[in-house]
DNA sequence: TTTAAAGTGAACCGAGCGGTTTATCTTTTT
DNA sequence: AAAAAGATAAACCGCTCGGTTCACTTTAAA
């Protein structure tokens, strides 16, 4: 085997000072965490980080993005589940909640937010690979129920919008800034129970005659 | 008239500071407003700021407490309101809105969140100023309808989780990581009116026999 | 008019920042 | 073994920032 990796053969420390960003970036913020700190923490010389990333604002969207890439993965396949559309729409707000909700999401949130106004392609990148995609999802899901006559919705973008904001009814905020720790799988479970139902409760139609 | 505002007798310059401290702050936010700048806003020499302040924390935290007691007392008033139940949601979900989605609303809320690590307290400044004061009174009317029967909830506290959530679905988001602008009055009352439609489905007892 | 407090402006300080450079060492390729 | 590419440590640069100092002027009360 005369090509291990090839492409990316530039450069063996890559990984390695993506890494140590991350772990900066995500505990101190973008302002909070100065260059010295990544390159201690990843392990690397000052030169080599700059060797792969020109400045500080390019490698922390390349975090951010990674990010949140790599964590909306896990909603996606959960929403084609065939099933009682209660329990699928149960699945999926669980998977939602614990994501968002995570220190990690919170975290990406935080900083999203807080350096949107600096990072104008910040907002766009997160927003299309977190919430947007999801949402995408979701709408399929709701536009078959529609199909199906299992639902009667007028706006699905606003059902689609309406659903995630039920799940996290008191308990994103709170925790974004920083009033607690995330909650624990029984609170979600409380709370999106009682998400399902209402949403539902709305928007099926009715079998009893 | 021998004593005209005695207290605030110490310091003339002291709502000037405030005031030019409010604009570059939620302009910039934190780190991104320099004192110097403060100070330029503010028509005031660097020591006066100083003769007032501490540091610069102290005096974000006065701005930040300042700003959220006086824009959550608009949102007093209307829930004491007499008159049908969904009439006053209605009116109560408009103005809860038209402040949080407003250009300062969205601006403290990334602060807020964006800072919450560097200064602890201003999480709970926040939030006892805003969204719990209204949340309580959110509560209160909830808990009266309930009593006349008109409602049915099992769990009040979520239920006033739930409503103001629902109110700014598929806006609050967008708008704080600087995706679009804070919306219309129509775009409110169309989110509004569904959140009302759908809260009141889910807990207003039945009146059809 | 005197006097004390409040405010000024500008220079200054030390620290930390992002980013560059250089001279040297290690790893990989040939 | 030689050469080329990658990585290193540390010094360094320019700049900005929060905060202080000081000699001086303005304000307002007595």
């Amino acid at each position: 085997m005369n090509a291990p990796q090839d492409v990316v053969k530039q450069g063996r420390k890559y990984a390695q000072v993506l890494e140590g960003a991350r772990e900066v970036f995500l505990r101190d913020g973008f302002e909070g965490a100065s260059v010295d700190d990544i390159v201690r923490a990843a392990g690397v010389s000052k030169a080599t980080l700059y060797s792969y990333f020109p400045d500080k604002r390019l490698l922390f969207m390349e975090v951010a993005k990674c990010e949140c890439a790599a964590q909306s993965k896990g909603a996606i396949a959960l929403v084609e589940t065939k099933g009682d559309l209660r329990e699928v729409l149960t699945l999926v707000a669980t998977r939602m909640c614990q994501f968002f909700l995570s220190d990690v999401g919170m975290q990406v949130y935080r900083i999203v937010v807080g350096e949107s106004q600096r990072f104008p392609e910040l907002g766009r990148e997160f927003h299309d690979a977190g919430p947007a995609y999801v949402r995408e999802k979701l709408r399929n899901l709701l536009r078959r129920g529609v199909e199906d006559g299992r639902l009667k919705i007028d706006d699905i973008d606003l059902a689609a919008d309406q659903f995630p904001e039920l799940c996290k009814a008191g308990l994103h905020m709170p925790i974004a800034i920083g009033l607690r720790d995330k909650p624990s799988d029984d609170e979600i479970d409380r709370v999106v129970a009682s998400a399902v139902d209402m949403f539902l409760n709305h928007y099926e139609v009715r079998k009893d005659p």
